[in-house]
Formats: C-alpha cells, structure tokens, sequence
DNA sequence: ATCGTATATCGTAAATTTACGATGAATATA
DNA sequence: TATATTCATCGTAAATTTACGATATACGAT
C-alpha cells in the first residue's frame, strides 16, 4: 500500500517532506524556474515550455498549487500562475533547519 | 505511466528532483534525523524508533542510500548506517541555490 | 555444528503518481 | 450567436511507491 502512515510522524516531519515532494520532479522544478524568471505572472506559455500534455502541466501545476507553493488565479480564460513568495520562505527556513541540522558534528563515523 | 520523462528536463533539475524525492517521506526525514542526533553510527536501532516493519525501514534505507544522502557499511551481523557529509554539503548547496533563485524579485504578481 | 540475531530481499497488495487524450466550462472574438 | 481559445477535469493505463510478512543470508555465540 502506498498509504504513508503520515499520522505517525511528527508534524514537522510530515511537512518537510511534503513540501519535498512537492518538489520531486523534474517538470515541477522546472515550472517553478519558469515563473521565478518572470517578474509578472505567467499563464498558458507553461505548457509550451515543457516537453509534457496540456493536461499533464495542469496536474503539476495542481500540485505545486495544494502545496502552497504557487498561486493561480483566473483572469478572463486564462489563468495566471505566480510563485507564493510567503510559502517559499517558509520553505527555504524549513528546508535550511532541517539540512544544517544534518550537517553539524559527525566525526567518528564509517 | 508514471514514467518520468527525465531525459527531456535539465541536468540540474533531475538531479535536483530527485534528491527532492529522497526527502520526500516521513519516515525517511526521521531516519535522517535519527542519524544526525548521533556522533557514532547506528545500526538495527533505527527500525525500534520508527512505528514501521522492518523490512519497511530496510526500504527506507536503501532509498537514502541510492540517493548517495546516507552510507551503509556491513559491520558483523549489523549494518551501519551514517550520513554521507559530501553529499549532504551538495543537497544543501543544491537547495539553497534553488530556493533563492525563487525568491528573488516578484514584484508585480497576483 | 547448531541456534539465535540482524538485516536484506522477495513476493504481494493497495495506493499513488505520471502521463495522455478527450471532454467540459468559461470567456473572448468574429 | 457561433466559433475559437484556454485551461481544468475525467477516464484510463502503466509504473512506482509504500507497506507487510516470509524467507534468505550472514555472522556471532553456544
């Protein structure tokens, strides 16, 4: 079962690796390098830019929305994609813990 | 198809994806976790301090460690398992270059 | 040589992910 | 109003992930 027994972690834990995962793959990597580029927000061209299905880009997108780390808003047919600034601060704290805390000490090991 | 069309995206956004995907589960963060709170190795313990089978944990495990973020060296009947500090200098730089490309300027959106 | 312990691997099941085409809904344009 | 465009969602298929128990392997201890 693919089921994560999420409710068995902590809750820092499962946030971390949430927004890890959100992060864990290569198209959704690059639709946040895309919007990063911009300093306006960005609608249909995602799609033109990868190498994926309309549809595919949609479900990516959806991710990184559930995930907080994009906002999308609609704007007459189009909707109009832009990074949540506030998330990825968050993120970057979240993620900068977790690595340096992984980092200190470690001497007599292997 | 969950086939990853990983040879249509950048180098550095696969690569970055996947270690992405490495920290993508509760389970593992903890292992991480676990590993770091000690200056020696750690073997069979870990499993005793998850809520997961051992077998479970075994493919935990072998996850970070193809993801190159932990070592694993075969020590007696135990095996001992530790960070990896090069690769974790990398993740932190990979991470850290990533998010701040995300979060600057902005200005204009949404 | 046998037994017990530690850990990896195998087999399996269920859920999730990734991907696509087709369709639908909403809006802009002719 | 009819048509075209944009994007989300549905349906579906295949691969992968997560999880477990059972088994295999390898070593240490008796």
């Amino acid at each position: 079962m693919a089921i994560t027994k999420a409710e068995l972690f902590d809750k820092k834990q499962v946030q971390t690796a949430e927004f890890a995962k959100a992060l864990g793959h290569p198209a959704r990597i690059a639709i946040l390098e895309i919007l990063a580029k911009r300093d306006t927000c960005i609608c249909g061209d995602i799609t033109e830019q990868l190498p994926l299905a309309q549809s595919t880009v949609s479900q990516h997108l959806k991710a990184l929305k559930s995930a907080g780390i994009i906002k999308g808003e609609i704007d007459g047919v189009r909707t109009c994609y832009c990074l949540d600034e506030e998330t990825i601060s968050d993120l970057q704290e979240i993620m900068k813990n977790f690595l340096t805390n992984l980092s200190t000490q470690h001497s007599n090991c292997c």
